[in-house]
DNA sequence: AAAAATCTGTTGCAAAAGCAACAGAAAAGT
DNA sequence: ACTTTTCTGTTGCTTTTGCAACAGATTTTT
């Protein structure tokens, strides 16, 4: 599907449907906290955003990360009580709230928008679960260079560049990959020293290949 | 939904439609190979199964485990060549094939199972959503402890018991939890130690709590 | 029933990851 | 422009994980 139709899906299904909510949010807000039962989701139509876990010992994980058009929401968890989920704005965001259950059943007015976005939502989740798979491949890596370099190359091949930007500091990087901060920064100079990589910055090339 | 439901669905839509295949397999048997643009949706009807992946080292991931109504498929992938991805039957299983662009546009004789199937389908799918946020919560635990407590509580929330038989062989189940396997009996051994969990074969309980 | 293959449990040693702490750089807030 | 906060880069030490190897148990195959 093409974004733009989603966006224009999401501008006609505002204007004609009950039960949607658009909300801007400044850098740094918490957009939504994941709590049971809501049957929330949501698409972000622009900014970028993090889901932010915690559990039990404190631990923080950043489980995924939102561009411009990705959906997101209570909808896709199993809630439990070891965790704290949360969705942060990086930068100022505008997202669309919808409620899951209002999109299987037609709407009073039984608008043709509802019908449009219920199928343009299932290639949406379906994206979505390639998207996790290619999160579960680089958390199934074993070691922390496999998980650099493979988080790397996707970098890589979404950009179609050698060169790219990370999305995250080094810090939150470390948090993405489920790995130790300080292992990570020396990994990463292992990569330099050994020419795999250069980096500038947040500005990675790679030199491989 | 209702599993039951799924399977009349099933029924109903292989008696009416082309483009949808049943096929049995016996233990052991490779049910299918992830290839690229193949559209490919695979239901479980009957038995289990594991989605496996070897690396580029060789290493190898049981990325999922099937059971009964588990939809598999190639659609849910990006594939890289650095992988080679293929769903191994673990006993006899029933698989239903059906390719993902056919469901998305009316069949030739419109029949009403098209419909249902689709509607079913995004419901299917965001399933396997919420089944893989799990799993990816498993992984981004930072020790093989954390991973097999984990684990073990989902084991034991579905089961509604304390106890619960081990889906997989100890072996797998560290493939499954993508640790070492000496590494992970060590663990185990100090769990049984430490009176957290009892062990008899591939029965294990949960003494905490 | 015997042979082959796989799985479990274990160990010693090597390598990698995790923890804590700190100083300088960079970014954000006032 | 200054202060405060966060981020980067680094290190020494400890703990955990990974590797290789092996023997006995169990399961599968012939």
């Amino acid at each position: 599907m093409d974004l733009l139709n989603v966006s224009n899906f999401i501008k006609d299904y505002e204007d004609h449907c009950s039960k949607v909510q658009r909300k801007h949010f400044k850098k740094n807000e918490t957009i939504t906290t994941y709590i049971a039962k809501r049957n929330q989701v949501c698409i972000l139509v622009s900014g970028e955003a993090d889901l932010i876990r915690y559990d039990y010992n404190g631990n923080k994980t950043i489980v995924e990360h939102f561009n411009k058009y990705d959906i997101f929401g209570e909808v896709f968890y199993i809630i439990t009580t070891n965790n704290e989920l949360f969705v942060r704005a990086k930068q100022d965001c505008d997202v669309i709230f919808l409620v899951y259950d209002s999109l299987k059943h037609k709407c009073k007015s039984n608008c043709k928008f509802h019908q449009s976005l219920n199928e343009n939502l299932s290639e949406l989740i379906l994206q979505k679960v390639t998207t996790l798979n290619s999160r579960i491949e680089l958390l199934t890596k074993h070691s922390t260079r496999d998980k650099l370099i493979g988080y790397f190359s996707i970098l890589s091949t979404r950009n179609l560049s050698k060169s790219f930007k990370l999305p995250f500091s080094l810090t939150d990087l470390a948090d993405y990959l489920s790995v130790d901060r300080s292992a990570m920064m020396r990994e990463l100079k292992s990569l330099r020293d050994e020419g795999f990589i250069e980096k500038n910055g947040n500005v990675v090339t790679l030199l491989y290949k």
